[in-house]
DNA sequence: TGTACATCAGTGAACGCGCGTTCACTGATGTAC
DNA sequence: TGTACATCAGTGAACGCGCGTTCACTGATGTAC
């Protein structure tokens, strides 16, 4: 198990794996720069070659955690035939945006909890130009699916100003309160009730009236 | 600022208070115990006199924060004028639920997320019996503004099945993405738009139909 | 009304923990001539 | 094709931090007789 040279040849993109599984098991508390290392076979030192800080080790994470997320949406996206009438295959899109993101949130707690982690834990991680919300893919297939339903006519442009951050702030919470939260104890299938409960909730709140 | 007596008096109440605060400023993360004990002007052990542990500690606050979230609840209930018709009335005290919640929210951060934080940080508090939601202040009030929502004939019996899940995800979503996620560069005017699209979003996914 | 004594509520010193980070270093790589 | 040398990517020891928690202790309180 000890690698062929002195040089690692790749040790950047090893590390993030294995701060990734690391979050995986535990969140970004578990993400720790020494472990991680010691999970490569490598000195903690050496991975200050390739991260600024721990921060910039868990700011790579959580991209990675994204990255996954948007994974599962394109996956739920696929899961269910495409409808013919553009109106029903708008809503089947959102739906499907909602499923994947909470299935994401309870297959993967670790990942998920850390693709939201406060700031806090990233201080220090050198920030390029300020990115916005538009180049992350999950927030972009949002928007997409959003513009969809307007597009058929099952959505009101009215009700398209913070439609976003309606449907967004209502799948969000569920996995928080879930996960984290007072709604921790809810037996499975309770939770899968609740979900289709929630989702279809939000769907009337997009396109009713 | 010396106590009059060797025996502090009412130290487990002190230490919940200098703890309330530490988490006031700081989120679950900021209470240490030790600096709880200090700031009371006692030594670190004899917080061992009042608490099982640090995870106990927390506990304590995390009880205050649901009792100042409940208030923040009946603040705004209060803050708009009763309408007379009985409809109007119920639609009215579910936008101030979710009013309140978000306010205090907002206002206070750090308890906000004390009282929604991680089993991890409470761990190893004594627990007595295993208290169900309908003993939480804030969740009852939910509860009953959802009943009197049927009761006055705006909700179908049939959609009030996990209506709190619906409603309370929503809030609690839009709070965190805003506190600790991807939405905390949102401007404060936008913001308060966007609270009203999402509480309306919200009364129509409750009541439309 | 005193007094002995159990109990309660504090003290202060100390420990271990494991982390992130820095330091001076050495082995490997690649490029100019 | 060799060789000198700058640069890159690792090493290992060490530091400081501040926490939660334990220990043996002492001062204060209250109760039985």
């Amino acid at each position: 198990m000890t690698r062929p040279s002195y040089h690692h040849g790749d040790l950047a993109n090893a590390l993030t794996a294995a701060a990734t599984q690391l979050a995986r098991e535990g969140g970004p508390e578990a993400v720790v720069l020494r472990e991680a290392a010691r999970k490569v076979g490598v000195s903690a030192t050496a991975a200050y070659r390739h991260f600024a800080n721990h921060g910039d080790l868990i700011h790579a994470v959580k991209e990675v955690a994204n990255e996954r997320l948007a994974e599962s949406l394109s996956i739920e996206l696929a899961a269910t035939p495409v409808e013919p009438d553009p109106a029903a295959e708008a809503v089947r899109r959102m739906g499907a945006l909602g499923l994947g993101y909470l299935r994401f949130a309870f297959a993967e707690p670790g990942l998920f909890r850390t693709a939201f982690c406060s700031p806090a834990w990233t201080a220090g991680a050198p920030q390029g130009p300020p990115e916005g919300l538009e180049t992350v893919a999950p927030y972009r297939m949002l928007v997409e699916g959003l513009d969809a339903l307007v597009a058929a006519g099952v959505m009101s442009p009215a009700r398209r100003t913070y439609a976003e951050i309606f449907a967004w702030s209502t799948v969000h919470g569920l996995a928080m309160l879930i996960l984290d939260g007072p709604l921790s104890g809810v037996p499975p299938e309770i939770r899968e009730q609740a979900i289709a409960a929630v989702l279809d909730a939000v769907a009337v709140g997009l396109t009713a009236g």
